[in-house]
DNA sequence: CTTGTCTAAATGTCAGACATTTACTAGACT
DNA sequence: AGTCTAGTAAATGTCTGACATTTAGACAAG
């Protein structure tokens, strides 16, 4: 595997970072392949072996490569990723080419967790919490009809969910979240729009919403699985 | 907050990123407040200021430092760390003086997410899967009457949860098992290892055993949550 | 066939100078 | 007095070149 020369004409090392990250998150290249060089990469991109080892420090926290001594860098098998590091998710964002075997797994991931942070939300959400999903819901419910607003309406997709994850007031449910950027990104292009699609994508979070406003615990945990379900359907998670 | 001297007589800058992350960790260090600067640091554990950068920049990538160009290092609140970077479940692992607060977090976790993960493993389990919780099982019981095996125990049922996640066939919930290491270290003594307890226990693993060879799903969701239950209520998360 | 040594090549480390960003201070001007 | 501006100090960020360390392989001696 090579390197698709794309020099970096502004920012440092994380604009590098993200474009050798997204070439591996891309699936481009096997495990166990031999990454480079440093200096390889520096005059490829003509930046300095500075930024080039800044860039893949991150990439070897992220678990994408693994760098020895003497013997070079090589990149890792994808179950040894951290997919949980909000880098990761950062790279992963606006990737089109995302692995598809990745895009399942997480959404497989949020099919079985999120019906149970709905119920732990519908438990332990404050005020602020329910006023950051009405305020959510709302913006989906604007940009719902407009098919230009389509980007932004995802935005609030994201931010009802999140909202949903931080209403569960747990510090490890609440780091997951950064994996629904991505996860919401890379269906975008997926789903046709049908108006009677949205239509129905709105009802069944606004049942979310209610159940936990009402703190209905078990009434969440459906709700949360209906609105992931039909996806989680296409995409062959669940019959 | 005054660092405790304590120079790292071997290794390099992972040993000073340990020492200044379980610092951090132990709850010391209120957020916001300005950590000291590189020199310091070097001059303190007689470094070089490039041992002091690296390890600075782990605990950046790991949320719990927050470091601009002319200000300095600043240090970050507790609900921006990043809890599922395997660095931060090496840090945690062994301190004695872990946060209680992210005890309880973390076991909240586990309590509301490990019954779903033994439900997938139901489902997903393949033969090698088996293997290895059968495996960590028999450690389990092997090490159970002796007082002194108290670590290999620990070590076994360690492995055994992480077989779990592992089994579940997905690559999110597989990164989780990074957070078993230091949940299960922290508590370790906390229970009096009273030999009914452990019987007790390992009944209850085994339970989780035989529901995911007998691939029902729902056997295993509720043999999960008796094997955590116990420690819930203890630590006043379900009552 | 094994062992040891040498060499090449890669990442890791050091030291110093310099760049950049930030917060603060002191004036100058209205 | 108040406000804008310039300047200064202090911190992190970057560059560069040299050197250290680790690894894999070649090659020869036993």
């Amino acid at each position: 595997m090579t390197l698709n020369a794309l020099p970096p004409h502004q920012g440092g090392a994380e604009q590098l970072a993200r474009l050798l990250a997204q070439s591996l998150l891309a699936g481009h290249w096997q495990p166990g392949d031999v990454f480079p060089r440093e200096l390889d990469i520096g005059a490829h991109f003509n930046v300095s072996r500075n930024q080039v080892r800044n860039a893949l420090t991150s990439l070897t926290a992220a678990g994408l490569l693994e760098r020895t001594a003497g013997r070079g860098t090589l990149v890792r098998e994808i179950g040894d990723w951290h997919l949980l590091d909000p880098l990761m998710s950062e790279w992963m964002t606006g990737l089109v080419n995302l692995d598809p075997q990745l895009v399942k797994a997480i959404y497989a991931f949020r099919f079985s967790a999120e019906p149970v942070v709905a119920g732990l939300a519908a438990q332990a959400a404050q005020a602020e919490d329910i006023e950051r999903l009405e305020s959510a819901f709302t913006g989906m419910e604007k940009t719902a009809s407009s098919v230009e607003a389509r980007a932004e309406h995802a935005e609030y997709d994201v931010a009802f969910h999140d909202a949903t994850y931080r209403a569960s007031h747990n510090l490890v449910w609440r780091q997951m979240g950064h994996l629904l950027r991505p996860s919401i990104m890379a269906l975008i292009h997926r789903s046709q729009d049908r108006t009677d699609t949205l239509d129905d994508s709105l009802t069944r979070h606004r049942q979310v919403l209610d159940a936990i406003r009402s703190r209905n615990a078990s009434a969440a945990e459906t709700a949360a699985r209906e609105v992931l379900r039909r996806t989680a359907i296409d995409l062959g998670i669940v019959s």
